[in-house]
RNA sequence: GGCCAAGUAGCUCAGUUGGUAGAGCAGCGGAUUGAAAAUCCGCGUGUCGGUGGUUCAAUUCCGCCCUUGGCCA
C-alpha cells in the first residue's frame, strides 16, 4: 500500500515539533526536517533542535548535515529530502515532513525552475562590487542585461539583485528567461499539507518569548561562545544570520549592548513568525489551529483520511 | 474631606493662539525560484476620560462629574 507524504508546516514556536513526535509514533512515521537552521551541526539550543532523546524516539532526517561555516541551499534540500522520502517509504514507513522554512516547503510543493547553482567566487566578486559602488550601481547593471528582473526588484533588495547578476554572469542569460517552468519535486507522490497556524497571534508571541527565556537559561550565550572557539565564524555567514545567533553575536562582537540582546532576539523571532504566517496563507492545505487543545487530534484525523484515500 | 497635577493610538508622549491630531517603540499587511531563521516593500490602527455650556465650529476655552498620582488634613 502506498503511503502519502505528509507536510506539517507552521511558524516558529507553534508546537509543530512536539506534535510531530506524537504523530510519528502513532502513524509509524519518520520525521524529515524542513528547516534551514537545523542543518547546522553544533547549533542546538538557539535552533530548538530536537534533543537526542527525542531523536531516539523517532528517526529524524536532514539535521546536522553541515558545519556552521558552510552553506546549504533549496536545491540541495530537494535532493536530500527526496532521498530521505524514498528511503523511508522503502522501509514501509510514513514520511512526515515538519518545519518552518517556507521557501523549502514552497519549492517542494511547486517545484524549482532550471536555474544554475550559486558560484561562491562570482558571488564574492559581486558583493565586493556592491561595497565599492553601492547597490544602485548593481541594479543599473542588472537593468542592462535583465530588464524584466530589474523592474521587478526594488533597488534596495541586495540579495535578489546580486543573485540575478550572478545568474547572468554564470550563464550569459537573464534569470527572467529561466523562470516559469518548474520541475515538480514530489513527482509521483501523494502529499498532504497541514498548515499549523495560531488563531490568536498573541498566543504565539507569548510562546516565542517563553521559548527564548528557556534558551538563555539553557546556555544559549555559552553555545555561541563555544561555536566561535571551534569555527572561524563571521557575521555574514548564513548560520550566524539565524534568529538569535545574530543578536548574541552582535553583543559578543560589540555591535550591540547586552541589555538589548533579549529584546532584539525576541523581536527577530516575532518578525520571522510573521513572515512564515504570510507564506502559510498562500499555501494550499488543511488549516489546523495550533493554539487549541484538539490540534494534534485534528492533524491525526487528516493523516488517517489521507492514508485511507490511497 | 481640601489643594495641585495628569487623563490623546497597544505603550511612552507631542500637538492644536478654537477648524476632529502625529512621533518613537510596539503592531499589522505584502513580495519571495540554488543564502530564506535570508533579503526587501508597504500601512497610523484614535468617540483626544464623561457630560453640560460659550461658539458658525470644542480634543483645545469655561462649569460639573469620573479616574489616576502627589501634597495637606
Amino acid at each position: 500500500m502506498a503511503l502519502p507524504v505528509v507536510l506539517l508546516v507552521g511558524p516558529t514556536a507553534s508546537g509543530k515539533s512536539a506534535a510531530a513526535l506524537d504523530l510519528a509514533e502513532r502513524f509509524n512515521a519518520e520525521i524529515i526536517s524542513i528547516d534551514s537552521a537545523l542543518v547546522y551541526r553544533d547549533m542546538n539550543i538557539g535552533t530548538a533542535k530536537p534533543s537526542t532523546e527525542e531523536q531516539a524516539r523517532v528517526p529524524h532526517h536532514l539535521i546536522d548535515l553541515i558545519a556552521p561555516t558552510e552553506t546549504y541551499s533549496v536545491a540541495r534540500f530537494l535532493v536530500d529530502c527526496r532521498a530521505a522520502i524514498d528511503a523511508i517509504q522503502a522501509r514501509g514507513r510514513l514520511p512526515l515532513l515538519v518545519g518552518g522554512t517556507m521557501m523549502y516547503a514552497n519549492i517542494l510543493v511547486r517545484g524549482l525552475s532550471d536555474v544554475p547553482p550559486s558560484d561562491a567566487a562570482i558571488r564574492a566578486e559581486i558583493a565586493a562590487e556592491r561595497e565599492r559602488d553601492g547597490i544602485e550601481a548593481l541594479h543599473e547593471k542588472l537593468r542592462v542585461v535583465d530588464p524584466i528582473t530589474a523592474a521587478r526588484l526594488p533597488a534596495t533588495d541586495t540579495q535578489r539583485i546580486e543573485r540575478a547578476l550572478e545568474v547572468w554572469r554564470i550563464t550569459r542569460a537573464p534569470l527572467s528567461s529561466m523562470l516559469g517552468q518548474r520541475k515538480p519535486a514530489l513527482a509521483g507522490l501523494e502529499s498532504l499539507v497541514l498548515r499549523y497556524m495560531p488563531q490568536d497571534r498573541a498566543w504565539l508571541h507569548a510562546r516565542c518569548e517563553q521559548r527564548l527565556v528557556t534558551m538563555f537559561e539553557q546556555g544559549f550565550v555559552a553555545e555561541v561562545k563555544s561555536l566561535r572557539e571551534r569555527y572561524e565564524l563571521t557575521a555574514d555567514m548564513s548560520s550566524m544570520r539565524c534568529v538569535g545567533y545574530r543578536q548574541v553575536l552582535d553583543v559578543l562582537e560589540g555591535r550591540a549592548p547586552e541589555c538589548e540582546m533579549f529584546e532584539r532576539a525576541l523581536f527577530a523571532t516575532r518578525q520571522l513568525a510573521k513572515r512564515q504566517i504570510t507564506w502559510l496563507r498562500g499555501f494550499e492545505g488543511a488549516v489546523i489551529a495550533c493554539d487549541t487543545q484538539s490540534a494534534r487530534v485534528q492533524a491525526a484525523v487528516q493523516i488517517e483520511k489521507a492514508c485511507k484515500a490511497l
